[in-house]
DNA sequence: GTAGTCTTATGATTGAGGTCATAAGTCGGC
DNA sequence: GCCGACTTATGACCTCAATCATAAGACTAC
């Protein structure tokens, strides 16, 4: 995250779009470096059968969409505002300059990029095998680790439905429900009122 | 890219490994920024069944395991000479230092991890899908259009093995074989001498 | 040149996720 | 309070990648 005051002094501006806006879509070249002030956003692809695949999902504080700035290829997904979001926006030439100028503000964009490499590595030789549950199991733990839930067994709940897990694991959502009434049985999590606690 | 004179500057050294020799391993804590003179390097884990998952393959001029310098966490894979490799190798306090005082190196280094979140955000949809040439064939489309490759049909020869491209996009080897059989046969590449070669 | 390893190849079998159909529970808007 | 859309749920069937077995071609080291 850049400090607000460096941003605005480049100058960036606020945006808002509101829940279900297009930020920005696959194939579109960027213009801006975006910085979420409040709300969350999604990225996502279509494959050509029409199944959504969502990359990430960002929240305020997170910067989102900054890879195509550097080189020189269009986004590869789009950007969905997910409830009424606030950004603030800088413009591609002005948001160089500003690395330029500002050693540790270069020095963070490179920190928030490496934590996505990470994580991607991470995730990645999960989500490429053929378990279902593997599947799962590597999304929740990536959630549990990401929140500030360390209140206990069974207190935190994935805020997600069945569907944005199908979407962000590329399972069908019969898949998922069968795949987390499994978990439940091995003792992995617990499903109360539908909704999904981990342990 | 960093040059080298820059580099030799802070100072970095020359390391060399022979084919086979592993640079790091997961788990390690980073100690040097790295970056090929010559040769190639893999990045991989396995998984609990023994299964390999090949995160990358990095090529002369690139650099790799930067993502942990950046935060506090260990490598999340081992790195491996593919081939006899020269590296230039920079401790990770003069990394920073010279991120401090080369702007616009630092910006480098954010065009060399954007470019990888880029592959990774084109690669994890259909890596996540089920039809398995199609992974296949997003592979290939990546390969060739980061190769200088433009010498007209089926002159772009895929430099890799039926198993690392099994490895690179987690299916079996036997599914690689009869994907690329199959694709051969859709006309979207042709096999020759076992190597083959895109469109 | 020969052994040993890696790579490519092919057939048979099987199991798990996808697909399709159907339906009940839940929520929001009017 | 009702309607419609979304979410969760369950059963039956099917498809296709994994798995296992086997083997031939290619390359590497000695």
């Amino acid at each position: 995250m850049i400090p607000e005051d460096i941003l605005l002094s480049f100058p960036a501006r606020f945006l808002n779009y509101k829940k279900g806006d297009t930020i920005f879509s696959k194939g579109n070249y960027p213009s801006y470096y975006y910085q979420i002030r409040l709300g969350e956003v999604k990225m996502n692809n279509y494959n050509e059968e029409g199944k959504e695949f969502i990359q990430n999902i960002f929240t305020a504080g997170q910067s989102f969409g900054e890879p195509p700035l550097f080189i020189d290829e269009p986004y590869p997904a789009n950007a969905v505002a997910l409830s009424n979001v606030e950004l603030i926006a800088l413009g591609k030439d002005d948001f160089l300059k500003m690395l330029y100028q500002h050693p540790e503000v270069s020095i963070e964009i490179n920190r928030s990029l490496a934590r996505r490499l990470f994580y991607k590595a991470v995730m990645a030789p999960e989500i490429s095998s053929q378990d279902s549950n593997k599947r799962l199991k590597t999304l929740f733990n990536y959630q549990k680790g990401h929140s500030n839930a360390t209140d206990g067994p069974f207190t935190y709940m994935v805020p997600l439905t069945r569907q944005q897990i199908a979407d962000l694991t590329g399972l069908r959502v019969e898949t998922v429900i069968r795949g987390v009434k499994e978990l439940e049985k091995e003792g992995y999590l617990l499903i109360r009122q539908r909704k999904i606690f981990l342990k």
